[in-house]
DNA sequence: CCCTCCTGTTAACGATCGTTAACAAGTCCG
DNA sequence: CGGACTTGTTAACGATCGTTAACAGGAGGG
């Protein structure tokens, strides 16, 4: 039994089912036959590419992990001053976070639901790409307490990833321009006086 | 059985744990047994109390959204001008969030688990939070749009949240004070040009 | 003193969970 | 043509879930 074809891209038709889902209601709100039946299978059948539940998670929060920080990284490095840096950097978040909301959303809240070997990891990955933020603000205001741009970088995250709750009123290219005035500003007002 | 006395904190008790374990693990991802362990009973004790888990979770939820919205109505009517009345909403959201962490995080990310008929009245007090929101906004830019206004004040709560995950390298005073800041730019940034 | 209410316990229920076993159909290479 | 590999299926497992039933001890008022 099969169809016509499957090629790998099951995994990731699982992968991009799962986040939706995951975004919706939770992980632990979303059954392996939730995850079969949103792709066209049976539960069990997600064995066949992933080792179980918990795997699938990880593997998500990697690849987004990972994806946000080497584009960071990439982009900080191609910018010639902080300022361009910043402006780069705020870009990719807005457009990342404007076009996979649902990964957005399972970024920002499953991590505890990963158990401690790959959290860790994980951890790592996120905190590296928040000092990417963190060492370009401290380059544009160098007399600034790195504390301060760490919970500054972090407030900066809440704004950018609030969009997924954003009923979708504004179209996308007026909520990305929207979003980078009122990031620009606060990330000024909080390193003013 | 019993101990000295049982007055009705035991309620309070309960929502209160709820509230740390539902943050940390997501409501799907706590058991009755668990949020009865939290207050040193077993899980049926809590059937004396609550109708059932998801009872806990409404009353959680529509208890925070009255407490935003009565304070912040009571706040706006109380101000002259609407710039008195942004800075009051401002300090009245940003004390609860930094004093609250664990039911701002509840708030935003688990009404998605409340039944149909409880769900909509909390998306009721929800909607009419953020419109004094979108009140005080349009009164001070009259010409923005109202899309726009709506937009950014569902962003300014996204960076007001984030506190919770900020893992308080700041003091409480200087947190407020930064996320003020940032929060007040951000709002003038969105209405520029 | 007894009766009732309040608040807790343990035991047990049916449902659902993640996971594994056993099996089947298709593809592909020899 | 025939086995091996891949990708599905259904059936079944033990665990855990939310919830209810049955029972018990203390408090307080008649």
């Amino acid at each position: 039994m099969a169809e016509v074809s499957a090629p790998p891209t099951r995994r990731l038709e699982i992968l991009s089912a799962a986040a939706e889902l995951f975004a919706r209601r939770g992980y632990h709100g979303v059954s392996i036959g939730d995850l079969g039946r949103a792709v066209g299978l049976t539960g069990p059948a997600l064995y066949r590419h992933f080792r179980g539940k918990e795997a699938l998670l990880v593997e998500m929060l990697v690849d987004i992990s990972e994806r946000l920080l080497t584009e960071g990284r990439r982009r900080v490095a191609a910018a010639d001053t902080p300022d361009v840096a910043l402006d780069a950097l705020l870009r990719w978040h807005i457009d990342f976070a404007l076009d996979n909301p649902a990964l957005i959303t399972v970024h920002v809240r499953e991590l505890g639901n990963v158990p401690q070997p790959e959290r860790r990891e994980i951890r790592r990955l996120q905190r590296a790409y928040a000092e990417e933020w963190v060492r370009v603000l401290l380059l544009m205001h160098p007399t600034a307490a790195e504390d301060r741009a760490r919970a500054a970088a972090h407030a900066m995250f809440g704004l950018l990833n609030s969009t997924p709750h954003s009923t979708g009123e504004l179209n996308r290219d007026t909520m990305a321009a929207l979003l980078h005035a009122m990031a620009t500003d606060a990330l000024t007002g909080a390193f003013r006086a």
